[in-house]
DNA sequence: CCACTTTAGTTCTAGTTAGAACAATTGTCA
DNA sequence: TGACAATTGTTCTAACTAGAACTAAAGTGG
């Protein structure tokens, strides 16, 4: 007899949509998009990395990161750079000025979090952390063709 | 001593990447978007309900809301009525080609999720759900100011 | 009663998303 | 070697998101 999803679904939507909606206003508040930040904080302590690489792990799709890079290339924070070993590849790395905004973002966006989620029950964290982790399992299987 | 948020966040982040992935494909394979689908659900079963009581049930603000009742009510799926008791305020219910639209995406991805989530285990998935709860009141108590 | 405040939904802007089409480059295999 | 397939990032379209500004209607209180 298969579990109802719709009750574990809805809260995993609703427990999301709280979580994006306190953290996006933080990181709007830091002067960045939710997006950016995530590509931000991907480029972060790395020397960059191929548009695919950079897609693959903020799971965003070619056209929107070409976008986003664009923009974050705009504010000087990101520079594009001829992959050496490939022709059609370019490496996206962060400048001095996107390793500043990195360096202030990323623990500020970490410290807020921590502190809203200071009272949790820790054993119920890790507890919630491996059964996501179980059901993401599931769902990226199921999500191949 | 607080736990760090990072490592459950994450883990959030990517269960709802992957279920958003898995769900909004299925979805889009029945001819709606992913938002769209939630309004018709939400106003499934019902007589209808102000822009401001779905925007609430759907957490949409009020400009994305207009814009995709707009297009529902393009493809003929619902329809604006004026409030009998409030001349700002307008009506938003399914139209018969709504609901019939309704009875047959609503099942058709109830039944799709559950067929993903058949091999989950049971006892897992409720812990899962009561945890995700837990951790929303928390969320949803610090967004507000 | 009336001035002022709040509310409802629309319009707008900047940014993001899914996914398709595209040109240039690289990889594969007979 | 060369034809063809696959890959890379860009461009494009339709739709969505946050949030501000706006007008018209309702609510509040002196």
């Amino acid at each position: 007899m298969p579990v109802p999803s719709l009750p574990v679904i809805r809260e995993l939507v609703r427990c999301y949509q709280a979580f994006d909606a306190v953290a996006g206003a933080h990181i709007r508040s830091l002067g960045l998009t939710a997006p950016q930040f995530d590509i931000i904080a991907t480029l972060g302590n790395t020397e960059g990395m191929r548009f695919k690489e950079l897609g693959e792990k903020t799971l965003c799709t070619k056209g929107t990161l070409t976008g986003i890079v664009d923009r974050l290339a705009d504010k000087g924070l990101v520079r594009r750079v001829a992959s050496p070993t490939d022709g059609r590849s370019q490496i996206v790395q962060l400048t001095a000025a996107g390793e500043a905004v990195f360096a202030h973002t990323f623990p500020a966006q970490i410290g807020y979090m921590d502190t809203v989620l200071a009272e949790v029950d820790t054993e119920r964290m890790a507890r919630l952390q491996q059964d996501l982790h179980y059901l993401r399992g599931i769902l990226e299987r199921k999500g191949k063709p």
